[in-house]
DNA sequence: CATAGTGGTCATGTTTTTCTGACTAATTGA
DNA sequence: TCAATTAGTCAGAAAAACATGACCACTATG
């Protein structure tokens, strides 16, 4: 009988994946504060590892909310800022928030 | 050093890894067009099974989402609809669904 | 009475995700 | 020169998520 035959796929099932990933949530608030750094964030973060919390970087990066920065300055190192599609999430992310929340 | 000592935890975690579950997102959208039911959510969503979509409609339960109803008429069968909590969120996916699509 | 549809549960297996610990390599400071 | 900090990678193990197929109980239809 096939009540609904049409095609249920859903735009915000890879979204809500990547954001969900393991360490992303809280990686993305920090980074609403500032530029993340890879060590800095290992022990902002307690019980995080490195390998999960370098696919996090890497997969918010390839998915354009993150933007990788060599600071050649003072003592060499690496920062993370969110782009402007990073930004762009601020609103849904605190909406996800204030709704936990209640 | 411990440059931010602070607690990284993150409100939206959970929220985001209950609707990022396996159909979820999908079952959320079906949803609001409308009851949905077990069997002819088999159906809509190729390539699910029964465990899964048990899963999430029960998980959808559980965080109070979905209402999970006897129909007692007719030709007896359950129906879930969304709670008003769960209407409380469709602002957050129909922004989801927005940013996915750009 | 048999068959199909309703809405599941359960045990098991596979697949995906996450964690652990070892290792690398460049830079900096003492 | 030694030790620490930077930012990772890699292989393997463990844990979590997901899928498969069998089964169950009830209702409805022929």
């Amino acid at each position: 009988m096939n009540e609904f035959p049409e095609d249920a796929s859903c735009p915000a099932t890879s979204l809500l994946k990547l954001l969900a990933g393991k360490w992303k949530p809280e990686i993305y608030r920090l980074a609403l504060e500032g530029p993340v750094r890879f060590n800095s964030l290992l022990r902002q973060l307690p019980g995080s590892n490195k390998q999960s919390v370098a696919v996090a970087l890497k997969e918010l990066e390839e998915a354009g909310l993150l933007q990788k920065t060599i600071i050649t300055e003072k003592p060499l190192h690496i920062e993370y800022h969110l782009t402007e599609k990073g930004l762009s999430l601020v609103p849904v992310f605190k909406q996800l928030e204030s709704f936990s929340a209640e």
